[in-house]
DNA sequence: CCCATTTTGTTCTCGCGTTCACAAACTCCT
DNA sequence: AGGAGTTTGTGAACGCGAGAACAAAATGGG
């Protein structure tokens, strides 16, 4: 009835697995880069700190590429993930921002290794644009059209201040980019189809006070019901 | 029964709700910036970009602090969730690790606005080691015990290179921190009690890159369909 | 060749989070 | 004062994801 492969049959993979996918690569390559060529679902899921039920029925989602009794063939199941996610080949990335984060990104080697190529920076500052950032000379923002154009670009990643990150998503999206990473702290609303990913510094942070302000009030609390009760530990 | 005040009884405020406090506080911080003094959940909904049912539910775990037929008072409301959260303080933090990614974070500004105050710059290389960084010096690895007492630094961020991560954290965890924010691609075991959130920019592309693939995959099907089914679009 | 052992793939159950829908509560206008 | 109009706070239904538990499949030894 299609011409589809078999492969994709009504395979609806959750979202919660297609973000520990990624995980999973960077585990198997560990592995492979200890010469490990075989590995069990436990081996697995220690590398990649889940559990192994877990992890199995994550796999499961992509296929049968397991042998029981055995385990999983490192590179085989590799390539597998690697296929599922799309980085056998490399993704063309345009980075916006050239300013702190921006140079750290531009200057990140873990791009390339792992299915991206950054083809272009950009900037909407004059004193910016002109310079070499690892190798790439950063353009002006109005060439944003003629690249995309050129290298096919779909992912875009913001590195602006927050006031500008809407109006560089709205370019971006009028231009064709369908999957945009915005490191900054601003929600930007886009159309339906394209995908936005947010980094958030602060976010992250504040979840990592909440807890520790928690941690500190229950030791707290621990404490004054112990002195309460003249109950002492060992 | 014991001594603790009356806010904080059985209040289990469930994490996915934790995770958007900060987004609501920043958000609520745009509007107040604009002059707005009063909002519905609905307004405040849109600035956060979640829907509003979610955003009242997220506040009803923190008490009742709207009011029926009118809306919150933003100053208030945002009091209460930096409250909850834990940032009307700041907190001390370390980073580790000074390459790309790290001078990029010592140069954040929105750390000091947003609860947080860094400390203290360690590197283990001699070379980074002396260099000033945003006015701050960087000092060495070795340091951290110290400068953690002085300061009383419970929170980590280790921007350091993947194999050296679980050695800092094991550091960081045996001198008495007991929360880490780790931007290298590894994952790092704790012990219980101590809290790691993981910023991973290769794991969001890859995820965005999954579904773009998707996208196109899902175009090429419906193009082979229409094709066999010798349909056109108007 | 058969059986014990290992390990996968899957089914089932439970709990959490999201969303809907509505009663309660407040304001403002007449 | 009373009623119309808003908007919050929450109970209930639903769907997804986590984890336990087990059947199916492969290996290797006797
Ligand atoms: N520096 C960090 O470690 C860090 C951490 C977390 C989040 N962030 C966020 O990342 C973003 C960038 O941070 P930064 O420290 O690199 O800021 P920055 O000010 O150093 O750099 C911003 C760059 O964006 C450029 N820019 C501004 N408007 C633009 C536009 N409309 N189009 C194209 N380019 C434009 C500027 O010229 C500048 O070069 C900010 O939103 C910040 O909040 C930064
Ligand atoms: N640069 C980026 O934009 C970026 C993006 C995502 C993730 N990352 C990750 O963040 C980490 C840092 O990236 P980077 O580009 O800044 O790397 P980098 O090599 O520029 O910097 C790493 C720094 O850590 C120091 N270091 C190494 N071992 C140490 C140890 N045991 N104790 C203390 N300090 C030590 C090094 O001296 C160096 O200064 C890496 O794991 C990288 O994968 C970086």
């Amino acid at each position: 009835m299609t011409t589809r492969s078999s492969t994709d049959a009504a395979r609806v993979i959750p979202e919660a697995t297609v973000a520990r996918l990624p995980v999973y690569l960077r585990a198997l390559t560990a592995l492979a880069d200890n010469g490990i060529r075989t590995c069990s679902s436990e081996d697995l899921a220690t590398a990649a700190g889940v559990n192994s039920a877990k992890l199995r029925k994550d796999l499961s989602y992509l296929g049968s590429y397991g042998t029981r009794g055995v385990g999983y063939d490192v590179d085989y199941l590799r390539y597998q993930i690697a296929r599922e996610i799309g980085v056998t080949q490399d993704w063309p990335v345009v980075i916006v921002g050239i300013g702190n984060l921006g140079h750290a990104l531009a200057n990140y080697s873990g791009f390339r290794s792992r299915g991206f190529r950054v083809v272009a920076l950009l900037d909407a500052d004059e004193s910016v644009v002109g310079q070499s950032v690892a190798g790439v000379v950063v353009r002006p923002f109005r060439d944003l059209e003629e690249i995309v154009r050129e290298h096919d670009v779909a992912i875009g990643v913001i590195a602006t201040p927050a006031v500008a990150a809407q109006d560089v998503a709205d370019r971006m999206v009028a231009i064709g980019i369908t999957s945009i990473l915005n490191f900054a702290p601003a929600v930007v609303a886009v159309p339906e189809g394209v995908d936005v990913r947010k980094v958030d510094l602060s976010i992250e942070l504040q979840i990592l006070a909440y807890h520790e302000q928690r941690k500190a009030n229950g030791a707290d609390a621990a404490a004054a019901v112990a002195v309460e009760t003249g109950g002492g530990a060992a």
